[in-house]
RNA sequence: GGUCCCAUAGCUCAGCUGGAUAGAGCGCACGCCUCCGAAGCGUGAGGUCGCAGGUUCGAAUCCUGCUGGGACCA
């Protein structure tokens, strides 16, 4: 149920009506005829463009189109009145009971409300995270898990079919570092002092992998060459670093559904059948590259190399996928990992990645195109940094030395839950601030605090009316009479729960689970607003002392809201929680 | 040199893919608890939406060009 796209409809049929009266010409173009919440409230519930977008085609006035479609969408019983305002808008006031019907709705439909069929069951593979096996993920990997993650529940509540996707970067020659710097701690565990060379990984976290490969393999692999042990201790450590990789994810409360190996396109034929696809098309070949404009010219030797015309897709140049050794670069496995995905016959797909990763999206964009002749899109989400502070001070990190916060680091100090929540109170694309000690500040200017607090108040005074011997299960309270629920404040949360399937389609639409965060704290206030009246006015109060059936409906709107913070929590990936302590 | 992102109140940021008088929090000035949780609420002050053009009924939002900041470029 989403009232704006109910009323879209009316207008619609208003308009097909008023064509065959002859009012209107007939077969005008209606794509552009919104009906919407208005900034301010004092214009009506609904407001509707259609008289301003339909009087070009219409070779008629604004004003002289309002006025026979304001009349028309007047008799609906549901509206109040018509007007008509400004350069020809149509403001609609609706009957009291549309809002009630509201609340009845969210308590008949429960954590249901709001979800929507935009998606239309079509498939789509969010690859995220993906941090490379080589150690445990930092903070900005938790930027990209948590966004990820609420992305595909958002995009699950609005009717995709979504598959969480993580791809392993186990194919390079950072694995090969890691093993290298693995079999150091092997030494070290044998009670040798480790040579941590520069460019090893000098990490405290591959000590313990040292420790288990001296249980595992005892000494067999001390003092011998590397060709003896890399393959075997590469693996281990691989193994490992995953394994701690997905206790962190689970730590964040994020499940994946396919864990893919760069690996795994090796020596399988996958690279070869990605290229030989591209090459069918026409879209490879053997060139020589323009030298980078503002390089130093003695930095650069032409090379003949291996070439994919990505330029025949959008990007800016041409993209070597072979060196002039022969070997692959590392955008041929990306260009084979795609292919794979598009061949398992997903709609759609989006890729998460560092904003550092933002001179690959062009390329990325052009494989994907070619490889499925323009019928699969690819969304490229770009996270920003995350800095972090501590009581206003920024906290100093250094992967070099070994010494960043990693993300296990981040959700042991503020909970899963708060770490989600602040994550997502931001663009992905604008860097995002966290500071340890704002927040888990229980104030108003930490949101997860304030929309929480609502939540609990909502519950306390569920607990309050249960013991005073009220009826508090949903369809209880939905059966109760809502006719009292008349004052401004009361409707005016009946209006924000109405815009919640309408806040869940934009935000699938753009793709920015930050949306439903701010939805979340709006209506939070509305919540706080409404409960602080009370204060001043008894008969605001939720429950009404002898009158459990002014309480019911009272409560009915206190639990509906409660319902759709629980929902919009829940996409967010965090648990609403019915006390503070 | 090129590509992508960003620029909105003193500060941190929203702004529903083009709507009406641009919003919130913090900070500032007032006010509200014998009363369901005041960890909250209300009122007020505060703006050239970086600059200049363009598109149209209408632009913070779209297009072009600048300025400033960030990321990336075998």
């Amino acid at each position: 149920m989403n009232l704006f796209t109910e009323f879209r409809a009316l207008v619609a049929e208003a308009i097909t009506a008023l064509e065959a009266a002859g009012v209107l010409p007939q077969g005008l173009e209606t794509a552009g005829v919104t009906v919407e919440p208005p900034r301010d409230p004092a214009h009506g519930d609904l407001a509707t463009n259609a008289a301003m977008v339909l009087a070009k085609p219409a070779g008629m006035k604004p004003r002289d189109i309002a006025a026979p479609l304001a009349e028309r969408l007047a008799e609906d019983p549901r509206i109040e009145r018509a007007e008509i305002a400004g350069p020809g808008f149509i403001n609609l006031r609706l009957a009291p009971d549309v809002w009630q019907g509201v609340v009845r709705a969210v308590l008949a439909r429960g954590e249901g409300f709001g979800a929507s069929r935009m998606g239309q069951g079509e498939r789509v593979n969010i690859e995220f995270v993906s941090a490379n096996p080589t150690g445990p993920m930092h903070v900005g990997h938790t930027r990209g898990a948590v966004f990820g993650d609420a992305l595909a529940r958002l995009l699950e509540f609005a009717g995709w079919d979504v598959t969480r996707e993580y791809y392993i970067n186990d194919g390079g020659t950072q694995v090969d570092v890691l093993a290298r710097s693995a079999y150091e701690r092997y030494r070290e565990a044998h009670g040798r002092a480790p040579v941590i060379a520069e460019g090893l990984y000098p990490g405290d976290y591959l000590i313990a992998v040292g420790e288990a490969l001296k249980d595992r393999f005892g000494d067999a692999f001390l003092d011998r060459p590397e060709p003896e042990w890399l393959d075997t201790i590469r693996d281990f450590a691989i193994e490992a670093m995953m394994a701690r990789i997905r206790e962190d994810l689970a730590a964040l409360g994020v499940r994946m559904d396919v864990y893919f190996s760069e690996r795994s396109l090796y020596g399988t034929g996958l690279i070869e059948a990605a290229l030989g696809e591209l090459e069918e098309k026409g879209l490879i070949y053997r060139g020589v590259l323009e030298p980078p404009k503002g390089k130093k010219p003695e930095d650069w030797e032409p090379r003949e190399q291996t070439l994919f015309r990505s330029t025949a897709h959008g990007d800016d140049v041409d993209r070597p996928i072979a060196k002039s050794d022969g070997s692959w670069t590392y955008f041929a496995p990306d260009i084979a990992y795609h292919y794979d995905k598009i061949e398992r016959g997903f709609d759609r797909l989006i890729d998460i990645l560092g904003a550092d990763h933002g001179g690959y999206v062009k390329r990325l964009k052009a494989a994907v195109a070619a490889l499925s002749d323009g019928r699969v899109p690819l969304d490229v989400k770009l996270m920003q940094l995350v800095k972090l502070y501590k009581s206003g001070e920024p906290f100093k990190m250094s992967k070099r030395a070994g010494t960043f916060v990693t993300l296990r680091d981040v959700v042991d100090q503020v909970g899963p839950d708060v770490t989600r929540f602040v994550m997502l109170t931001r663009k992905n694309d604008a860097p995002l601030d966290f500071d340890f000690d704002k927040v888990l500040e229980q104030s108003k200017d930490n949101p997860v605090f304030y929309v929480q607090y609502a939540h609990a108040r909502i519950a306390s005074v569920l607990r309050k009316a249960a013991a005073a011997g009220i009826a508090v299960e949903d369809d209880a309270l939905a059966g109760a009479d809502l006719a009292v629920l008349d004052h401004e404040a009361e409707l005016a949360l009946a209006r924000k729960m109405a815009e919640w399937p309408r806040q869940v389609e934009t935000a699938a639409r753009a793709g920015e689970p930050h949306r439903v965060a701010f939805y979340l704290y709006d209506l939070a206030s509305d919540l706080h607003a409404l409960w602080n009246l009370g204060n001043d006015d008894p008969a605001l109060r939720f429950l009404q002392e002898g009158d459990p059936a002014t309480s019911a409906a009272k409560l009915a709107l206190a639990r509906a809201t409660g319902v759709v913070i629980s929902t919009g929590l829940g996409i967010l990936g965090v648990t609403p929680v019915d006390e503070m302590r």
